[in-house]
DNA sequence: AATATTCCCGTTTTT
DNA sequence: CGGGAATATT
C-alpha cells in the first residue's frame, strides 16, 4: 500500500549474515520508521497518520524482532480484518523470515485459542461460530422464547443492544443493572433468553469469541501465564479500532512483558459505532507508562493540496492527539467540489468525468466513488453503465452469505455440532421434503419446552408419534444426517461432496436453468475453495474449515487495479489508495450521517469518515453532492454538508451545477408519466382492489411522482404513490351504482 | 405448500 | 424506490 516511489526492497536477503540482514530491514526507512522498526523491548505506540508507511513498519518491525531479540514462533501480529493479515502474512514472508510467526485476525486468533483450551472456557470444543444472519434469527427466536413479537420488538434494536453489551463485556444481568430504561430492560431480558438458547446450542457469535477469550486469560492465570510466554512480542494493528474485549486481550497478553506495539491513528476511527473505544490509544501512554511513542507524520501518497483540504477538515475535531501532515510529493490540482441539481445528474456528471479522465493519457489511474450509505450506489452504477465504464462494488456481503452456500455450511454445521439448531431449522425441509411449517412450528414449540436440541427431540418416540402423518417424513430426515455423519470421517472437501449429493441438494440446485441462477457454479466454487483450504492445511479438520468459513466470508471482491472503478462506501475505503477518488453525497444528514435531530451520531466520527475518504486519494479528489435527493419516493431538498464550509476555500475549485440543459431521455419520462395520470384530479372516484371505493382527496409529489390521498367508504385515508399503487381510477359514467 | 400481494421500513458492518 | 417479511390466495 506504500506506493512504490518508497523503493520498494526486493532482493533476496537470506544469503546475507544476520547483522546485514537485520541491516537491510531498516535501510531504506526514515529516522522515525526506523526508530519504530528497531524500537527493543517496552511498549511502544506508533501513530501513523494516512499513507505514512505503517503497514511497512509493521512487517518490517515483525520480521527485525524475529530476526534478532527472538523467534518467529514468539511473535504474534494481530488485525481487524482477513485481507490486512493475508498482507502483512506475505509481506513478511517476502522478508525471509523464519516461518511460524502467528499473524491473524483478532477473531480467527481467539477462535483458536476457544478451541484449544474449550475445558477451561467451559465451551464444547466444536462449537459453532455464528455469522451476522445467525445472529439475527437467533435474536428472533429469543424474542419469541421471551414470549414477545418481533413485530412489536425491532430485531434490529434488540440486536444492537445486544452487541452494544457484548462490547462492553456485560452480562445480561449487568446490562440491565446499567441501563433502567424501559426498553433496554426489555432488550436485557431478551439478551438473556438469547444467551441461553446460544449456549444450549453450543454456538458462538462474533463478539463472543472476543469476550470469552477475553474472560478466559482474566480468569485462567494458568493459560495467560503460558499464552505470555509463547507470544513475547505481540504488534496490534488499527488500534484505535479496538473495543473492550480486544482492549483486555492485548493487555492481559502483554501484562508481564510489557512488549506491545499498537499502531494506528486517531483520526481513522470508524468503528465507533460498534463498540470500538477511541480512548484506547487515546490512552495507550497512561496504559503503558514506559511507551515510546513513535509519530510517522510523512504521507507518501497524496499531494500536498489534498492533505492541506483533509487536514484542515480534520483539525476541526477537538477529541484528537494533534498531528501535521507533511509530504515531498507534488502540489497537485485543486480540490473539486461540485453541486449538481438531482442525484441522477451528481451521478452522470461523476461518470462523465471519469470518461473525460479515461481519455487523458495516464487515464485516470485507479478512480474509486465513495459514499457513506450503500443505498446511493444504484443511481452511480446507473450512470457508469450509461457511460460504457466497467467498475466493481465492494459489497459487504459475498459468496459465503448465498443462500444455497449457508444451506450446504448448514448440513456440515449439522454433523459437527448437533446441537446446532439454527442450522438444522434451516436444512430440515431443504430440498422440500414434506416437513411443513406447521410440523416444524410444533418441533420448536417441544424443543423449547423441554429445553432439547431438535436433533435429539426427532428421535425421541413420543414426539413421533405425537406429529402425526409428518413423523415419517422427520424420520427419513432423522436417518439422512445419521447417513450424512459419515462426511465427519473425511477431510473438507470430500465432506462437502458427499453432503452435496446425498442431501440431494445438488440436485436441487443443478436443476434449477435459470440463466442467472449461478448456485451450481457456486456450490463448484465453494468445493474449490474447501480443496485450497485443506492444501495449505493438511491437517484440518472439518471443524477448522466451518470456522475459516464463517470468519473468512469476507472473500475480498476488490481486485486492485483492473481498469474498472471502485465503488465502495466510505467504511469500506480504510486501507486503500486510489489515484482519483470521488466522494457523493456530501450533504448534511447523509455526511455527516443523521437519522433524527439529535441522535447520538458522533459528528467527530463523520468527520474522521470523511478524513479517512479524502486521504485515499493520490492525485485527485473531488467532493459531489445533488440538490435534490429522492428520499421515500420523493424528491427531497438537501442542505449541503457543513463540512464542505470547512474545507480552505483557496484549495478548491468550486462549481454549481445548474439544471442542466439537454435531458431528452427524461422528458420523454416525464410526459408519459403526465399522459398516464393527466385524468387524475381531486374529487375523483377511484377503486382499490382491497379498500374498495375511494375518493381523491389531494394530488402531490409532481410529474416526477405523483401522489394521491384517497378517502374509502370505511372512513380510512390512506396515501399512494401512483407509480406503484394498484388504484384504478372510476369512470364517470360508472358512478351510478 | 407454493406463489402472489401488500405492508413495512429504511446507517455504516473489519469478524 | 426497493428489499424483505408478513399475509392472502389457489
Amino acid at each position: 500500500m506504500d506506493g512504490l516511489r518508497f523503493g520498494d526492497y526486493t532482493g533476496s536477503v537470506s544469503a546475507l549474515s544476520k547483522p546485514s540482514r537485520t541491516a537491510a530491514l531498516v535501510a531504506d526507512l526514515t529516522g522515525a520508521q526506523r526508530a519504530a522498526v528497531e524500537h527493543g523491548d517496552g511498549p511502544l505506540l506508533v501513530l501513523a497518520g494516512p499513507g505514512s508507511g505503517k503497514t511497512r513498519v509493521i512487517t518490517r518491525r515483525a520480521a527485525y524482532l524475529a530476526g534478532t531479540v527472538t523467534t518467529a514462533a514468539h511473535v504474534l501480529a494481530i488485525t481487524f480484518t482477513n485481507k490486512a493479515a493475508r498482507e502483512m502474512q506475505e509481506r513478511i514472508a517476502a522478508l525471509d523470515v523464519e516461518a511460524g510467526m502467528t499473524v491473524c485476525t483478532f477473531h480467527a486468533w481467539c477462535a483458536r485459542l476457544l478451541r484449544t483450551h474449550s475445558r477451561q472456557a467451559g465451551i464444547a470444543p466444536h462449537f459453532t461460530v455464528l455469522d451476522r444472519d445467525d445472529r439475527r434469527r437467533l435474536v428472533k427466536s429469543a424474542i419469541e422464547s421471551a414470549g414477545l413479537s418481533p413485530t412489536h420488538l425491532p430485531v434490529a434494536a434488540v440486536e444492537r443492544a445486544i452487541g452494544d453489551a457484548k462490547c462492553e463485556m456485560q452480562t445480561p444481568e449487568a446490562y440491565r443493572a446499567s441501563r433502567p430504561g424501559w426498553q433496554e430492560q426489555t432488550c436485557g431480558h431478551v439478551y438473556a433468553e438469547y444467551e441461553k438458547l446460544r449456549v444450549r446450542m453450543e454456538a458462538l457469535d462474533f463478539d463472543d469469541l472476543l469476550v470469552s477469550a477475553a474472560r478466559l486469560l482474566t480468569e485462567a492465570e494458568q493459560v495467560r501465564g503460558r499464552l505470555e510466554d509463547r507470544y513475547r512480542y505481540v504488534l496490534i494493528d488499527e488500534y484505535q479500532d479496538t473495543n473492550l474485549a480486544q482492549y483486555v486481550i492485548a493487555r492481559l497478553l502483554t501484562r508481564d512483558r510489557q512488549n506491545v506495539c499498537a499502531t494506528g491513528d486517531p483520526d481513522q476511527s470508524i468503528y465507533g459505532w460498534r463498540g470500538a473505544n477511541i480512548r484506547n490509544i487515546l490512552t495507550f501512554e497512561k496504559d503503558y507508562p514506559t511507551a515510546r511513542v513513535v509519530c510517522l507524520e510523512d504521507n507518501y501518497r497524496s499531494t500536498k493540496r489534498i492533505l492541506r483540504v483533509a487536514d484542515a477538515l480534520i483539525a476541526r475535531n477537538c477529541q484528537r492527539k494533534e498531528k501535521s501532515l507533511r509530504t515531498g510529493n507534488a502540489e497537485g490540482p485543486a480540490v473539486v467540489v461540485v453541486e449538481c441539481e438531482t442525484a441522477e445528474e451528481e451521478a452522470a456528471w461523476v461518470a462523465r468525468e471519469i470518461r473525460t479522465l479515461r481519455d487523458q493519457e495516464e487515464r485516470g489511474g485507479e478512480v474509486a466513488v465513495f459514499y457513506r450509505v450503500n443505498s446511493l450506489s444504484r443511481a452511480m452504477e446507473d450512470a457508469l453503465r450509461k457511460e460504457g465504464l466497467a467498475y466493481q462494488i465492494a459489497r459487504g456481503v459475498a459468496f459465503y452469505e448465498r443462500r444455497e452456500i449457508k444451506d450446504v455450511l448448514a448440513y456440515l454445521r449439522v454433523l459437527v455440532n448437533p446441537a446446532d439448531d439454527l442450522s438444522l431449522l434451516r436444512i430440515i425441509n431443504t430440498p422440500p421434503r414434506g416437513i411443513g411449517g406447521t410440523t416444524v412450528d410444533r418441533l420448536v414449540n417441544l424443543a423449547r419446552e423441554r429445553e432439547q436440541p431438535l436433533a435429539r427431540l426427532i428421535t425421541e418416540e413420543d414426539v413421533l408419534r405425537a406429529l402425526g402423518r409428518p413423523a415419517a417424513a422427520v424420520q427419513r430426515f432423522d436417518c439422512l444426517l445419521k447417513e450424512l455423519a459419515e462426511a465427519l470421517t473425511l477431510a473438507a472437501p470430500r465432506a462437502l461432496e458427499y453432503v452435496l449429493s446425498y442431501s440431494g441438494l445438488r440436485a436441487l440446485f443443478g436443476r434449477t436453468e435459470n440463466m442467472e441462477d449461478a448456485a451450481a457454479g457456486n456450490l463448484d466454487e465453494l468445493v474449490s475453495a474447501a480443496t485450497l483450504f485443506q492444501h495449505d492445511h493438511p491437517d484440518a479438520r472439518l471443524v477448522d474449515w466451518l470456522e475459516y468459513a464463517a470468519l473468512v466470508s469476507d472473500v475480498d471482491t476488490v481486485r486492485e487495479g483492473a481498469g474498472r472503478v471502485t465503488l465502495m462506501t466510505l467504511h469500506a475505503a480504510k486501507g486503500l489508495e486510489f489515484d482519483t477518488v470521488f466522494i457523493v453525497g456530501m450533504e448534511d444528514g447523509l455526511l455527516p450521517l443523521r437519522r433524527d435531530e439529535e441522535d447520538a451520531s458522533d459528528v467527530e466520527e463523520e468527520r474522521r469518515l470523511c478524513f479517512v475518504g479524502m486521504t485515499r486519494a493520490r492525485r485527485r479528489l473531488v467532493l459531489s453532492r445533488a440538490r435534490y435527493r429522492m428520499a421515500r419516493g420523493a424528491a427531497i431538498r438537501t442542505v449541503r454538508s457543513g463540512f464542505l464550509d470547512e474545507l480552505p476555500r483557496a484549495e478548491l475549485e468550486w462549481s454549481c451545477l445548474e439544471d442542466s440543459a439537454p435531458r431528452a431521455g427524461r422528458s420523454a419520462e416525464e410526459q408519459a408519466s403526465a399522459e398516464r395520470f393527466a385524468d387524475w384530479s381531486v374529487g375523483r372516484l377511484v377503486r382499490h382492489p382491497l379498500h374498495g371505493l375511494g375518493q381523491v382527496l389531494a394530488l402531490d409529489g409532481g410529474p416526477r411522482s405523483w401522489r394521491a390521498a384517497v378517502l374509502f367508504r370505511d372512513g380510512s385515508r390512506r396515501a399512494f404513490i401512483l407509480e406503484h399503487a394498484p388504484l384504478e381510477l372510476v369512470a364517470f359514467d360508472e358512478v351510478g351504482d
